[in-house]
RNA sequence: GGGCACAUAGCUCAGUCUGGACAGAGCGUCGGACUUCUAAUCCGACGGCCGCGGGUUCAAAUCCCGUUGUGCCCGCCA
């Protein structure tokens, strides 16, 4: 029986541990950040047990920029009281407690005041450069264990819509990082085509006819033809005489009651609609690009028998009450005030009773699921996961990324109103304004490198759209964002471009070499300047990123990485020439370079943005 | 009415879970740097009752209590 998970109050459900299990590294992982951290750790307990000292606390943290050590310790402050002297005197007493020498990647123990302050070893630079110098740096060694996360899973009504755009680039990013990770992943669109919204689309759609609608599709795709539909018949049902609201909503409800007793032709009909309209928004995610493993329909737990499988067993639950002829559940010991119902008075399922069965699906093909909702289906999330439990499944496999919606300064998106931005209007909009840039530049392009056409469109895009995924992913999900225009075009500094830029330099100064940098040229000891080795230490941290941003499930943490990044090597870059530099120097700052290239791609990718060649 | 989230510089945000080094960036404003591996870059200046009030602690943007404002939710809808 768990308690925190589900609960209305306190925070989203998460393992206690994080997402998954500890990681245990791997032959083929990069560790550098992470072992030297694991040392750290290991010394100052050594150190903590030589002078008799407590080890359940050893305030290891990140040392602000301008102190020269890796990790650093607070510990002192608590030991001040134990040693009986002012917290600078039991750093020092700690430090000399610490011998360095039987670690690889720790150089130094030193102190600042009460801190204890660790540097990190030749080896750690140079282990670090030469594990970057491989193309896929950051991917963590498989963990043999199956995520499957759902994510978008929008109502098959109309166009995708800016409103819900932070489903697809946040689930997509989600996804990206755990597969970094290691984790074995599926990307499911879980497609609601068994409810009243598709049983009222397949009314309109079969009851209007062209020349019932308002006014030509928005845009020469499916999703847009029949959306108009969509919105004719909702508008009939507002709008109508009593007498033909009832003769259609006898319609719908027959089409709803065909879905639920099986009927063939039903499915035929409603399928029509749903496939027709989720086919053209595959091709808006298709943009983005968010692409999809499988899409599952929720009329499939209808039609396997599982939905009813699952109210079966709920009915026999200590849980259930029969009220006012439903089925509902109790789910007080939860948190939860209001009894959930299951099955209606005229015995149909609801959504919720279809989720759950949908959901133990998952959790018989995948160790693991994770679904990214917007807010407002946060009660529903944790009263899914109550239920789960309830059946008997381990609630903590599932876990939710909730995010706040995207409104307009006027209020909310809404299909069947017909407000809101189209994700495709926004995606040309940044396209068209990368475009724009591009071309103000080409005059004075320091760089000789003839761009034509195409490498004008291909920027346009890249930088485009991964302006407005970057813009995006960059944020926590749970910050409310109001859509601007302005604001979600603006390509300055801290956005995608910047750290796009980093990459086209990378590969600009790369193209120069005319070779290949190896791994046998890296000799760190020829890169001894303050910003040689402040890249170093920020690549060095990357596979750490990845590891943090999967197991709380936060790829907005890569996207800061990302900054962090592009300005270490940007103040590199300045300070450090590279082609004409000595020999030897030459050869290891080009492995520098590839391994920030290789950085910066693979950080960029989790967040589902490319990365250009040139710029 | 109840629950959940959000509030940090004029604006947009990191940092909050796991309390520690003077609260960091970018935009905007002002002032500088391209005969140089791409200036979509860099350097400098200005700019902060970390919503407000209490509490815990050697130490609070971070934890606890209260409060204000904003968003979301509380259906035999999805």
């Amino acid at each position: 029986m768990y308690t925190q998970i589900g609960a209305q109050h306190g925070r989203p459900p998460r393992p206690a541990g994080g997402f998954g299990r500890p990681f245990t590294g791997g032959a083929k992982s990069p560790r550098m950040f992470r072992a030297f951290r694991a040392e750290v750790a290991d010394a100052l307990t050594a150190g903590l047990e030589t002078l008799d000292l407590p080890t359940g606390d050893l305030g290891i943290e990140e040392p602000p920029g301008d102190v020269a050590a890796t990790l650093a310790s607070s510990v002192a402050f608590r030991l001040a009281e134990e040693l009986g002297s002012p917290p600078p005197a039991a750093a020092e007493e700690l430090a000399d407690a610490i011998d360095p020498d039987p670690y690889d990647y720790i150089r130094a123990v030193t102190t600042q005041g009460p801190y204890v302050n660790f540097q990190t070893s030749h080896a750690y630079l140079q282990e670090t450069v030469e594990a970057a110098q491989a193309d896929d740096y950051g991917q963590l060694a498989n963990r043999d264990e199956s995520v499957v996360v759902e994510h978008t899973s929008a109502n098959p009504t109309g166009p995708v819509h800016v409103g819900r755009a932070r489903n697809p680039i946040l689930g997509d990013a989600v996804a990206n990082v755990l597969d970094t990770a290691g984790y074995d992943v599926e990307r499911h669109y879980y497609v609601n085509d068994a409810g009243r919204q598709m049983a009222v689309f397949t009314w309109a759609y079969e009851k209007f006819d062209e020349s019932d609608l308002a006014g030509e599709p928005a845009r020469d795709r499916a999703e847009y033809d029949l959306v108009r539909y969509y919105r004719r018949g909702n508008d009939f049902l507002e709008t109508a005489d009593d007498e033909a609201v009832e003769t259609a909503e006898a319609e719908i409800s027959a089409i709803l009651q065909g879905l639920e007793a099986g009927d063939e032709a039903t499915y035929e009909r409603v399928g029509e609609v749903v496939d027709t309209v989720l086919g053209g928004m595959q091709d808006c995610l298709a943009r983005l690009p968010a692409e999809f493993d499988e899409f599952v329909k929720e009329t499939r737990f209808m039609r396997d028998g599982s939905t009813d499988e699952v109210a079966d067993r709920l009915k026999n639950s200590d849980h259930a009450v029969y009220e006012e002829e439903a089925w509902q559940l109790e789910l007080d010991e939860y948190d939860y005030e209001k009894n959930l119902v299951f099955l209606r008075s005229d015995g149909t399922s609801l959504y919720t009773t279809r989720d759950l069965a949908h959901h133990e699906w998952k959790f018989d093909n995948f160790d693991r699921a994770v679904t990214v909702l917007g807010e407002d289906h946060k009660l529903q999330a944790g009263q899914l996961q109550a239920t789960l439990d309830i059946l008997g499944n381990d609630p903590d496999r599932l876990d939710s990324v909730i995010y706040s919606y995207v409104n307009l300064p006027e209020g909310k998106m809404s299909t069947r109103e017909g407000t809101g931005v189209m994700l495709d209007d926004l995606l040309d909009e940044a396209i068209d304004r990368a475009r724009e840039e591009v071309e103000d530049r080409l005059g004075d392009r320091v760089r000789d490198d003839d761009l034509d056409d195409e490498d004008i469109e291909r920027i346009a895009h890249q930088v485009g759209i991964g302006a407005v995924r970057y813009d995006i992913v960059a944020k926590q999900p749970s910050k409310g964002i109001t859509f601007e225009w302005d604001r979600a075009l603006d390509f300055e500094a801290q956005s995608a471009p910047y750290v796009q830029y980093v990459h086209a330099r990378c590969c600009g100064i790369l193209d120069e070499a005319d070779s290949d940098p190896d791994v046998d040229s890296v000799d760190v000891t020829t890169l001894p300047t303050p910003e040689d080795g402040e890249l170093i230490d920020v690549l060095a941290r990357y596979p750490a990123v990845i590891e943090a941003a999967a197991d709380d499930l936060q790829p907005h943490r890569v996207a800061t990485y990302t900054r962090e990044l592009a300005e270490a090597f940007n103040a590199f870059y300045r300070s450090c020439p590279v082609l004409d530099a000595d020999e030897a120097t030459r050869r290891s700052r080009l492995a520098l370079v590839a391994a920030t290239r290789h950085t910066v791609a693979n950080a960029l990718g989790v967040l589902g943005v490319e990365a250009p060649d040139s710029m």
